[in-house]
DNA sequence: CTGAAAGCGCTAACAG
DNA sequence: CTGTTAGCGCTTTCAG
């Protein structure tokens, strides 16, 4: 049974396409023409080609975005904010995971430029530059998540101000001597050490690039530097595993070691794990309404990332109050 | 600067649109042409409109996929399984989140049906039934998760083995009393229940909409129950708030109260958390392949759950070995 | 207020 | 091998 089309519905309501056309999108129609047609609407079934329509508006009216790692509930709170600001305007999200992969990061920019889609989330490493550069100068919304890039819009933490607010905790609770573990080499990482470093200099850094070797860069830690007396995760993609390593190794948290890592989960409550958490949700959010309501200056939106205290570092004084729900963090951020 | 169209690359290289459209989709031209061609698409930075492209296929070459809750790991796995085949087909994912509201749920399927999505995933309520079911007599197929809808493909868990794995699990760590958590009385809940009791017809059951219900549920339970010495959750959502309200009522975790609850998480290793898990991203998988590869019958494809053993229920022997990393997770399914 | 006609960017027969 | 000619389903002037 084929699909009916505008044409069906003109036929059966004995008016012209145009016609239909104005009744659906609300165009000047007198009651009675309006009502035999959404008659025939109805009993056709009919439902408006959304594909046609954009061919018209030159673009399609979907939100693309590009996610570098869709295992991590990070980049799904950023989604849920994209989304929100996607149905707030009538939009959808087209999504395409890359697995950090650089050949399949390119394919997914470039099919979602062929898509016409209406903006461009991109939460990926550097091979999606060249192709979303030339989309951003054609004209579509282009923002890189995570990551400042010069020339486009940018949505990103202060990365060097989370490493600050690690040191000046670890410090409040008596700590000098600090490990941390990053995700390899990328900026973001780097710049979060940095900040651990201007508060606290006398860290000593290693390098992950998954679990494995995350438990082994803690024992090497732990085996080279016996005074060290706290270890700081760069990145929620390690937590379980240095986590693991730590009290595998039989110390105990925080009286032997205090340990403070990036991103909060459901269960860093319960652990009394101390985290810096960033405003992913708003950050997507933030990167949706880029798309939604374009500013022609490049912007680079930057978050401030906060402190959710609990007992993993040694804290003396009673932790602050817990968030009553998973709902939006609010965090100030500035452009 | 207007984008280029395929009558722009047609006039620079000196040839016809419908060799142009050759050259792109692989028919049958001269190399010569070809290269000409390929030249004026280069230097004119030219993309294809996929859109115009699907209003001649009739549609789209998108999946759609309807989430009920956007915040859940669970529904996370499955989009990368859907992803992965979409990817694999050279589709991209069309996304929509419904906050378990009934009315975003109706407009999410009604705006991909509108898009033309190839296929619908849903993962949802019962409001999208009616106008999926018309997507599904027009030719659209769709995929009901978590859910088994007469006339509609359907992925679920058997999870009637879910309850009984938990049972036969429980019975064996010498556990006879057993209260248990649902998120609602929704049809899967009541499934698992079901299997419980069938082993256990000692169970106890205690519904929660949210984590402060079931915090008091468990509370409840313990109250009313001394005997009881374990505690099932039906529902990864609740899985936190119960741990958690069960430890902090004192009682000691395996010692006074075996724990058990629903799809693995990646603390649960950590924590020694026993897990009925469900393949998640093969679901996801399948449900897409439901969609690539159209099936005339309608599918109900139910998966086996599998029970990953910690330590949260007293286990005596060793625990089996954990898997290596969260690469798919590979359960038999039957048809 | 409504219809006819001309496209939007692309593909799909047909001829040549 | 390549160009011509119709459309796909819809919007949008432009008359009436």
């Amino acid at each position: 049974m084929r699909r009916a089309t505008i044409g069906d519905v003109a036929a059966r309501a004995g008016v012209s396409t145009a016609t239909v056309s104005r009744v659906i999108n609300g165009g000047v129609v007198s009651g009675a023409t309006a009502a035999k047609v959404w008659a025939a609407v109805d009993g056709l079934g009919y439902s408006p080609n959304a594909l046609t329509k954009s061919i018209f508006a030159g673009r399609a009216s979907t939100i693309g975005v590009v996610i570098r790692d869709l295992s991590s509930p990070f980049y799904l709170d950023l989604i849920r904010g994209v989304d929100e600001v996607a149905a707030a305007d009538g939009s959808l999200v087209m999504l395409g995971n890359t697995y950090r992969m650089h050949d399949r990061e390119a394919a997914q920019v470039r099919a979602m430029d062929e898509q016409r889609v209406r903006g461009l989330i991109v939460t990926t490493g550097e091979a999606a530059d060249p192709h979303a550069r030339r989309m951003a100068e054609n004209g579509t919304p282009c923002v890189i998540v995570s990551r400042t890039v010069p020339g486009m819009h940018s949505i990103s933490l202060d990365n060097v101000a989370a490493g600050q607010l690690m040191a000046a905790h670890l410090t409040a609770c008596g700590r000098s001597s600090v490990g941390v573990i990053t995700a390899g080499d990328r900026p973001a990482q780097n710049e979060r050490v940095e900040g651990l470093r201007r508060g606290m200099p006398g860290t000593v850094p290693a390098s992950a690039e998954n679990d494995a070797e995350a438990a082994a860069a803690v024992g090497a830690l732990l085996a080279s530097n016996p005074k060290l007396d706290a270890i700081a995760c760069m990145s929620s993609r390690l937590t379980v595993a240095v986590h693991t390593a730590l009290t595998a190794s039989g110390l105990s948290i925080p009286d032997d070691v205090a340990f403070l890592t990036m991103d909060d989960f459901p269960w860093a409550a319960a652990l009394g794990i101390t985290v810096v958490v960033q405003p992913t949700y708003e950050m997507g959010r933030k990167a949706a309404e880029l798309v939604v309501d374009p500013v022609d200056e490049p912007a680079a939106v930057v978050f401030e990332p906060a402190l959710a205290v609990r007992t993993s570092c040694g804290e003396v004084s009673a932790p602050d109050r817990e968030p009553a729900d998973l709902s939006p963090r609010r965090t100030g951020h500035t452009e």
